[in-house]
RNA sequence: GCCCCCAUGGUGUAGCGGUUAGCACGUCAGCCUUUCACGCUGAUAGGAGGGGUUCGAGUCCCCUUGGGGGUACCA
């Protein structure tokens, strides 16, 4: 088996394009197969070698690995010139001067029967289409249907000036790829038969087709940028997990057999993906299912890698004592430093929270008798600081949380850290007496 | 307009003629609890509509409706 995954260089990966890369990757690593990345650039003015760059970094960011080079589609012009060629020398193509308005005037004329234009020696080259029988495609996820020839306009295969068109290009560079199984997004399904009469023209035979539902928006259309973090970019940037964002983009559109499993290793899923399996309606992609998933795994990581993790996103060092602490409170990587920053740089700046939180009666003295607890602590360990603030609360025979927010706001500056021993335990005596009579200086 | 495709709760899916329609996210409630989370327990909600076929239909067929894709000298 050989596939192929030819994105078109428009900037970010598309969380789409992610997933047919992922299941074109999937067939070919769990079958012992090949699969070549090809860039889809004919369209020059996207082409920018820094979109190219975005896309195999988004793909090496999900731990797709392809074999060989990346093939530049627009380097293979003489290829497809030659193929052009082939076509005109052996009058299955012709050259016509006929338009887009000369295409309409037909339809106006003709209904829906196919355009058919005349050998004028100049102008773009037509594919000529066969005014008898169907074009069948066979997909395995859709099955088989049929596209009346009669229907079908007698396509532009090279424009005027000879480079070729889509179409023209795709089928010559699998066919010189040898590539097998073409796995794609829908959108190219009814694209499909076209690129069957110009491979039955050439004299060769349709690849194994498999189109996969498109993607939607929460609002049921097509998922697009402004559905927010619609890239592998905007994942990455959000702090998913590549192993994540797989086990979930693996599960969109596909399900194991008689299966209730959510989760599913890479190795699995390689075993166990079938494209006979996937979906054939769109299916709309959940940010928060995928937040959840996310949150699992994160969870999962021993704390050295979501240290180096944190570090990768953050780019700066930090400790693993506040990453152990921090770990089960976050469920992407970016929501680590709204969290634990001040254990780093000092309390948040939040007047709002410090003063309704130490603005109260009872919170001065609160600090005192916990100040006086921890300044005297020999045990400074979680459990040792947590018996000393717990004797605190009952020695005051106050509620837990009127001696512990103050605590929290006056360490963290902000209501919201992590467990309040961890936090007084890894931020130190010392600093913790600091930022105790700095609080207290305030009230 | 024409051609093609799709249709199980709000979302992703399981099921492949006989089930109390399963699982997961979400939502709601409760528990846990020092905040926020996590975790646990329970609840919520579903086969678009209409015709067939059949003893029996999400499950097979047709129509309607809705959605999507294509229809470029774009990719």
């Amino acid at each position: 088996m050989r596939v192929r995954f030819a994105p078109s260089p428009t900037g970010a990966l598309h969380i789409g394009g992610a997933r047919t890369a992922l299941y074109n990757w999937l067939l070919a690593r769990g079958s012992g197969g090949e699969l070549v990345l090809r860039i889809e650039d004919t369209d020059r003015e996207r082409s920018t070698p820094e979109n190219v760059e975005q896309i195999l970094d988004a793909l090496r960011w999900l731990e797709l690995d392809w074999d060989g080079e990346p093939v530049l589609q627009s380097e293979r012009a003489d290829r497809h010139a030659e193929a052009v060629a082939q076509l005109l020398d052996a009058g299955r193509a012709y050259r016509s001067a006929a338009g887009p308005d000369d295409v309409r005037a037909w339809h106006d004329r003709h209904g829906n029967r196919g355009f058919r234009g005349e050998e004028e020696g100049t102008g773009a080259v037509r594919l000529r289409v066969p005014d008898a029988g169907e074009t069948v495609v066979r997909d395995v996820i859709r099955g088989t249907s049929a596209f009346a020839n009669e229907l079908q306009d007698d396509l532009v295969i090279a424009r005027a000036d000879g480079s070729p068109v889509y179409h023209m290009a795709v089928v010559v560079d699998d066919l010189d790829a040898g590539i097998t199984h073409v796995v794609r997004g829908a959108d190219h399904y009814s694209n499909t038969p076209k690129q069957q009469l110009i491979l039955d023209a050439l004299g060769e035979h349709p690849p194994v087709y498999a189109h996969l539902p498109l993607l939607h928006g929460p609002d049921g259309r097509k998922l697009s940028k402004r559905h927010g973090a619609a890239s592998v970019q905007a994942l990455r940037d959000e702090g998913h997990l590549p192993e994540a964002v797989r086990n979930y983009l693996a599960l969109l559109g596909w399900g194991e057999a008689g299966g209730d499993d959510t989760f599913y290793t890479t190795q699995e899923l390689q075993e166990r993906f079938a494209l006979e399996r996937v979906s054939r309606s769109p299916a709309v992609f959940d940010e928060q299912k995928l937040r959840w998933m996310n949150g699992r795994y994160l969870r999962e990581l021993d704390v050295a890698t979501l240290q180096s993790r944190l570090e990768g996103l953050l780019g700066r060092p930090l400790r693993p004592d506040v990453v152990a602490i921090s770990q089960d409170k976050i469920s992407t990587l970016s929501e680590f430093w709204p969290l634990s920053h001040f254990f780093f740089d000092g309390p948040a700046d939040d007047p709002a929270a410090r003063e309704k939180v130490l603005g109260t009666d009872g919170a001065g003295p609160a600090l005192e008798a916990a100040r006086a607890a921890l300044d005297g602590l020999e045990d400074w360990s979680i459990d040792g600081v947590e018996a000393a603030l717990r004797g605190v609360v009952e020695h005051e025979g106050v509620k837990a949380k009127a001696v512990f927010q103050p605590v929290r706001v006056a360490l963290a500056g902000a209501p919201v850290s992590p467990g309040i021993f961890e936090t007084v335990a890894v931020l130190g005596r010392a600093e913790t007496l600091r930022r105790l009579d700095d609080a207290l200086a305030a009230v």
